[in-house]
DNA sequence: GCGCTTCACGCAAGAATCTTTCGTGATTTT
DNA sequence: AAAATCACGAAAGATTCTTGCGTGAAGCGC
């Protein structure tokens, strides 16, 4: 996994098409992106060999499926010990609320991305996992009211 | 978009598979979650025509792609009227650097999460854009020091 | 400057997959 | 109890995937 690789026009334009829609067909891909369709599978093998393409991913709707509560939480816990950092983020795997979790530097040292049934389920773990975890210090909420822009990752000019 | 589909436990086998691997192929998916293929490409499409799907994308890895900076940012505005919050939610669409963002409630106003190239051109973008946009009360950043856990949206037993 | 190597492209063909059509059986409705 | 509805699975044709190979351009050594 080179941590920068040598990419042409042509696998940015992969990439960008992929990162809209990650299940075209390749005969569709390579069209869109101007070559035929075995160089195209070719270069999307070797982008997903090195790790380039992490992988692919369906995208769902959570209210449809009855889960109305997306939160965000900022945790501080008490020490910034490596194994105190260590332990609370494997403890974040055990969660099936927090969907995904960053270690961050500022006022605060993680962010979690939270998704529950209700607000209820949510308090609930708030209140009797989270903050009860035994290093955590600090927790604040931010309760999300819309998204109100969900490209991916990587922004692509034009 | 019905907002509480009734969906049986194949459709969450599916669900869950293609969240995990949203390019597997048909017959793929339909030997895992146990029937037929084109049973299956049935309720693949149904899921997606009724927006349970909502997309498809590739993950890709910001770091090799030459994007070293992630972080998170909350807004607060001046004000919370609507005009203001409408305002500001279209002006981060027009920003490369976010990548998602919600509106959420609490002690701040918006959550943004965005990618950037280097600290130098994320610290531009927050001085110069952001801190500066006329709405724009507080900024409180949160700089990744690693992502943690990268599951999608949904949960599932098991 | 010449020839060798390397690399990526595109054509073509066989293998695998997708997608539609249709018949069957189970469940629900009248 | 009969009819209607629904979803499944088998089969077949169309599409797509995937591999093997030949061609042409770019880089390198002699």
């Amino acid at each position: 996994m080179p941590l920068k690789a040598d990419l042409d026009a042509i696998d940015w334009k992969i990439l960008r098409e992929l990162q809209h829609d990650g299940r075209m067909t390749n005969v569709e891909l390579s069209g869109r992106v101007g070559i035929s369709a075995p160089p195209c599978l070719r270069r999307v093998r070797r982008l997903e060999e090195t790790g380039i393409i992490r992988g692919y991913r369906a995208l769902l709707n959570a209210p449809a499926l009855g889960l109305d509560v997306v939160a965000f939480c900022l945790i501080g816990l008490h020490h910034q010990a490596d194994a105190e950092l260590k332990t609370f983020a494997e403890r974040t795997r055990g969660w099936p609320i927090v969907r995904d979790a960053w270690m961050v530097s500022g006022e605060s040292d993680f962010l979690l991305h939270c998704v529950a049934s209700d607000l209820g389920a949510f308090q609930t773990f708030v209140i009797e996992e989270l903050a009860s975890a035994p290093d955590v210090d600090t927790v604040r909420t931010a309760l999300t009211i819309r998204r109100v822009k969900d490209e991916g990752l990587v922004a692509f000019p034009a």
